[in-house]
DNA sequence: AACACGGGGGC
DNA sequence: GCCCCAGTGTT
């Protein structure tokens, strides 16, 4: 067991050198700032993917001090399409607390660097290693896959003895003098070689020594037990005009999109019909009596997010007279480029030729 | 310990 | 349609 693990780390790090090929824009990065940013972005998010957003982060905030002191909204509006809101704010609270509590400078100290806002484990572990030359293993999906398959570990990778038992044999394989070469190798590796489905076994540096591979376990490893159930949801937008302004407020509490803007929101529990939602008293309740006139009716949008399907129509709506509405708040229609919004409704916006950008 | 959180891409 | 992606915070 200890020479497969010697095998393991030395096979490893022999293909980093010799053979991975894999480029990415923040590869030997020192500064921690870049490092911490393009690891917030890429959390649960394909690298082609984050990448532009990464370049965009550094050009506006080439300091951790200037993403401090940027305004809530054009830091979201950054983000807008990148999904996994949380991430934003909790990046934003992140920069505050390193300007005031570490004076702009980036603590080099695990701990230290675990508690700041949206770092976890794994962050933590990548930024203390890539940066500071710390000996802290990384476990992410590549990782879990690689040793769920190397070792022939079964154990649920989402279950806390799973992720228990794989931190501490990714600790113990970790050369400790090496960490960042290290943890560069086995993330590339599980992307180009060990990959979720059809790895690249035939080219393989470690087939002769891995127990997935001899017993046909590729396409098992690694285990997980959570199915997630998606649910269904109806959102009937109505867009508000009063003069050449609209009404939208910004999402908060615990649901989708925090933080983001929305127009206004009248949720049902199947699809409704403009009629039917007309004649509701949610409708009712924002309008009164004030008289209004019926612009138009969107056909049915649909989005899929990770646990929810999002069903959402649009409807269009004009008033003279202004509605008393104190949850939302009423823009110009003009200036609705300013606000971060989902991508249901920025699609629906582009569909429809209303100006957003 | 279980669950929620976006959006995109591969098959 | 299902799985996965340089995971974390909340309940």
């Amino acid at each position: 067991m200890i020479s497969d693990r010697h095998f393991f780390t030395e096979k490893l790090l022999e293909w980093n050198r010799d053979t991975n090929t894999r480029s990415m824009p923040w590869k030997g990065e020192k500064n921690p700032y870049k490092i911490w940013l393009s690891e917030i972005i890429l959390q649960q998010t394909r690298v082609e993917q984050g990448w532009p957003y990464y370049e965009r982060f550094i050009q506006h905030y080439p300091t951790v001090k200037k993403l401090a002191a940027a305004p809530d909204e054009e830091v979201f509006r950054l983000w807008q399409g990148l999904g996994y809101y949380a991430r934003c704010k909790n990046m934003l609270a992140a920069a505050r607390q390193i300007t005031n509590i570490h004076e702009g400078k980036f603590p080099d100290q695990y701990d230290q660097i675990k508690a700041l806002k949206g770092i976890g484990p794994y962050t933590a572990a990548a930024i203390a290693s890539f940066a500071f030359h710390l000996p802290y293993a990384v476990l992410d999906g590549n990782v879990f896959r690689v040793l769920a398959r190397y070792f022939g570990i079964d154990t649920p990778i989402d279950s806390t003895a799973g992720k228990k038992q794989f931190d501490t044999l990714a600790q113990e394989l970790l050369p400790k003098t090496h960490s960042a070469e290290y943890n560069q190798s086995i993330m590339d590796f599980g992307a180009v070689v060990c990959k979720p489905q059809q790895p690249s076994c035939d080219d393989c540096p470690l087939r002769k020594k891995c127990v997935a591979h001899h017993q046909q376990l590729i396409s098992l490893l690694p285990v997980k037990t959570k199915k997630l159930q998606i649910k269904k949801r109806y959102f009937n937008y109505l867009l508000l005009h009063y003069g050449n302004d609209i009404f939208i407020r910004k999402r908060t509490g615990n649901d989708i999109w925090q933080n983001l803007h929305e127009f206004i929101l009248i949720e049902t529990p199947g699809p409704s019909d403009a009629a039917t939602i007309q004649s509701s008293p949610t409708f009712k309740t924002i309008l009164g009596n004030i008289p209004f006139e019926l612009e138009g009716v969107s056909a049915p949008l649909k989005q899929q997010l990770t646990h929810q399907t999002i069903h959402s129509q649009f409807i269009s709506l004009s008033v003279k007279q202004r509605p008393d509405l104190p949850d939302y708040t009423l823009v110009p229609r003009n200036s609705l480029h300013k606000y971060a919004f989902p991508k249901t409704i920025t699609a629906f916006l582009e569909s429809h030729h209303l100006q957003l950008f």
